[in-house]
DNA sequence: TTGAAAGCGCTAACAT
DNA sequence: ATGTTAGCGCTTTCAA
């Protein structure tokens, strides 16, 4: 060995104290020549907390996710901590065994980007000092940071959008109005609507699933004549997309879709959609940044981030026909 | 608590030797009132392994890897293990520092998912006993296990579908050939095409993306009526879809494509193209399942296991124009 | 500036 | 069938 004890090992490694340099020195070659890695089950052991953060998602399959997964790994590999994903299949069920097992990890914190939590399992996070960050959930508290959308922003994005395509019917596809973020999209449809003066709109409840779009437009198109639609989320859009494929509408000739949050999809469903964009990187990098912020400082309280949207325009919004 | 010594806890929680029913069930509602979660640090630590499984993948965001994220993670949660996600970027060296974290983790496993990993990675793993499974990179040892795919059948599927459909100008968009997996698909398209008496056909290479595919197909077009494309991953599938779009080309009316290999967007891309499916999720499974067998029984050498491809035929592939 | 030593919460061998 | 107990490899307090 490099004939110093473990403790001064310790504290080389995490440099937690002044030491010589020399011995330091002494150390480091030492590890390197052995090749040392610290035990990372040893380190969390004795130091109470893991270097291991929980990401929770809805289901890493909806695009959605991986977009926010990226951006707080990387923001998190920054600081050498490391992300681990969990999937809860939207079941909050099954959000309850990841939180547990996040417990068990003695993970500092959660990043809780899914909607599918109880209560209870809310108030668990900081009862057991774990610092949480959500999306949406609208409280702000000791151990708990929450990120919003400027989800009015982009609805009105959109509708500006539309309007200025001299588009004059309107369809809104909304998720469940339940959830706060759907509820608010929605309301901001109708308000821009109003203010734009809009001849007719018509807005359907759906649940944020491409067959929940598809039938969403179904159900609009039937004695509505849209000549835009603007869905909730992308999800939907690209259903609304299928729906108009099958009644033979062509897009954006007969009718012009405008997808709502995101911009994973912009690649895949172009040209067929306008959309409006949530930087859900940065929706990632947010939470890593607001827990990096609630774990190094247990003083602080937890904040409230709000995130812009963004409308990313594309050529295939069509004007309105006739 | 339950009036039971620490270690018949551990018994039961690991069900791990014989545990009079009514003791157990003690423990079970002991656990259950005080919401107690194993700390997993101590555990790793006490049983001289980690729960802990890495996955590492190029890039999370392509749809290719969370449907086997999906597969691995679930399949390991049934064994009480958790999956840690590596993104590499497509970056060798990234992969190498993937691969140093996972060792830090003391995991005793690790699913690369990802072509881009040097040699000298791959053999590092054996010498810290770690086992590993590749996909796709062709070598079965002592903790080494290998999955490949039956890319052969997959690109018989498509050429007999295109034929079947009365296509004879058939193009094929392949990925980088210094890939195994790619330089297969490639060598398939030739030999099924010549096989199947094609009257003409290409093959373009390019990268796997979906601007790769848009440059490809732009290539294949000019120049070549082709009536059908097949392309060697969705991703240039995609790409390939746009390219045909911006020539004004119908799909499938003037031109047919078929996307090799992913099944994830079939549901977005749907109705412009016919998918030949690898059951990613399979992959996932599989993965985690060559892991599991390794580490719980050391004397396994390592195995090869090879996934079927499945086409999934869409109504939209249209018959050869003319 | 460094060392000694007491745990951290489990597992697993040994004892009962 | 269950309890006792010695570590696992670190961190961290306290002493030197």
């Amino acid at each position: 060995m490099a004939g110093v004890s473990v403790a001064t090992v310790s504290y080389v490694v995490n440099d937690a104290r002044n030491v010589r340099p020399e011995t330091r020195h002494r150390v480091l070659t030492a590890i390197q020549r052995l090749g040392y890695a610290p035990n990372a089950a040893a380190r969390n052991l004795a130091a109470g907390r893991s270097f291991i953060l929980g990401l929770i998602v809805s289901d890493i399959r909806n695009p959605f996710f991986p977009e926010i997964i990226t951006g707080f790994q990387e923001a998190a590999n920054v600081c050498s901590m490391e992300a681990i994903i969990l999937n809860t299949n939207y079941d909050a069920a099954r959000t309850r065994e990841a939180v547990n097992r996040i417990l068990g990890l003695q993970a500092p914190g959660v990043a809780v980007m899914t909607s599918q939590i109880d209560a209870s399992v809310i108030s668990l996070l900081p009862r057991k000092r774990v610092c949480a960050v959500y999306l949406d959930l609208g409280r702000v508290d000791k151990y708990i940071s929450n990120i919003t959308a400027d989800y009015e922003g982009g609805i009105q994005a959109a509708v500006d959008h539309v309007t200025q395509f001299g588009h004059q019917r309107v369809g809104f596809i909304g998720g469940n109005p339940a959830l706060t973020s759907a509820w608010r999209r929605r309301q901001a449809f109708l308000t821009c609507a109003e203010k734009a003066g809009l001849k007719e709109i018509r807005a359907v409840d759906s649940n944020f699933t491409v067959e929940g779009g598809y039938y969403a437009c179904s159900k609009l198109l039937s004695g509505f004549d849209a000549t835009a639609i603007i869905a909730a989320n992308d999800l939907m859009a690209i259903g609304a997309m299928h729906a108009a494929y099958d009644r033979n509408l062509r897009i954006p000739a007969d009718l012009s879709i405008v997808g709502f949050d995101d911009i994973t999809f912009a690649q895949f469903a172009q040209p067929a959609l306008t959309t409006v964009a949530l930087p859900r990187n940065e929706i990632g990098r947010v939470a890593f940044q607001a827990l990096w912020t609630t774990i190094t400082d247990p003083s602080h309280a937890g904040s409230e981030y709000c995130m812009e949207t963004r409308l990313t325009i594309r050529q295939s919004t069509g004007p309105a026909p006739r």
